[in-house]
DNA sequence: CGCAATACAATATGGTCATACTGTTATAGT
DNA sequence: ACTATAACAGTATGACCATATTGTATTGCG
């Protein structure tokens, strides 16, 4: 009966305010007042879409996660199109992970941000753990993939190996975060390229290493 | 001329309460006047000794990073009479920064908080980065050290190495702080074990894996 | 039309917190 | 013993901020 608005729409505008004032000022300085501002909206607006700053911060940082995966998933999708090689697609989407551009380098932030203060906030934690689950899964399935194609050895746990891959991404990623020089990059590319050699031998023996011009496929 | 105190003691003193109030409320809610209480001192004698709440958790963060190179030194140290092949030294250090019991949860919650917190401050931003650069340094001589005695191939970039390495027991410690099962334990002690299998392959062929009991060995 | 529900804005309020400020106690050096 | 100075305590202040409250405009619907 009354007066309508597109809901999603809006709440996309106060999410990406939020967004935008924890990139360039931290998340630890973000306001109401300040997210409504940066998205051009009252204070009065935000709390009609949200009922209290943590019910923001959720959606915040939902956003943010879905946003990493469409990424991952748009990456690996691409890569499947261009490689054979399993490896080659779950390397393209870790790589996904790393902030190796503007927009990586965003997410990642929010990403890490959000990854500190999911210690002291149950909501926010649960969200975090979700979401970690949710690419060691899809890492693992990467594996037992490669386990049904023969380019795993036999006996792999693609679990495990999944948990451990998005653990040294995680690692690198963060520390990407705060040095990212040359030679770091470079070095986060071989640790998650040697890993994928390791993990996929192949059907016979490698003999030759993943060429370095997948690291950085877009 | 004046009344004197132990300045050192002092500061230890509040330092640990920030720390007791950061583990069990969380870092965000970390005050001055709560750390003080804690600390069983009054606000004034924190600012006293710290001119500002940044100098008083710059000095905190500085604390834990201590604690945790003098655990990893100690845990080292340990392991080098109890055993020969340097792999199984490393391998007790980057134990230490698992959160595997009170003490290591602790510390690790802190740094890792910490951590979130350096991605919007400077001061702990560089703290953060010198420590990790510390961590991976030692893990680069470790590396280094194995070269010499014949125990890592010959090529490997101990640099690269000890990045990598760091990276990888940062990021499973991470996970373990959001969950912490009895499987992600054990994946998260098997993927060092692993990679250290990797990093020194030994003189011969490895012949067997490194012993479990290694694992937790304090 | 008219009215009720919703979208949105502006301001008020109450609490928290870092820091400033003021006061007190104890002691090292003369 | 006196006093300057450092060690320590308690309170005041002013800013900031989440949330409550109140008011206004818009529009679907009977």
């Amino acid at each position: 009966m009354p007066r309508t608005a597109d809901h999603q729409a809006r709440r996309r505008q106060i999410v990406d305010g939020v967004r935008r004032v924890a990139v360039t000022d931290g998340l630890s300085r973000v306001t109401m007042a300040g997210a409504a501002r940066e998205a051009g909206v009252s204070v009065g607006l935000v709390q009609h879409y949200y009922s209290s700053k943590e019910d923001l911060l959720v959606d915040t940082v939902r956003s943010v996660h879905e946003d990493i995966e469409q990424r991952v998933d748009a990456a690996v999708a691409r890569a499947e199109r261009r490689f054979a090689r399993i490896e080659q697609m779950m390397a393209a989407g870790l790589q996904q992970l790393f902030p190796l551009d503007d927009r990586r380098r965003e997410e990642t932030r929010l990403r890490h941000s959000f990854a500190g203060l999911a210690l002291e906030n149950e909501r926010l934690h649960e969200h975090q753990r979700r979401f970690d689950e949710s690419l060691a899964a899809r890492a693992a399935q990467a594996v037992r993939n490669g386990l049904l194609c023969g380019e795993v050895l036999p006996g792999t746990d693609p679990d495990q190996e999944g948990y451990a891959v998005i653990s040294l991404a995680d690692g690198l990623a963060a520390r990407l975060l705060m040095h990212a020089g040359r030679r770091q990059r470079a070095w986060a590319r071989a640790a998650v390229t040697a890993r994928m050699a390791a993990v996929f031998p192949g059907p016979c023996a490698r003999e030759s290493k993943v060429r370095d011009a997948d690291a950085d496929a877009v």
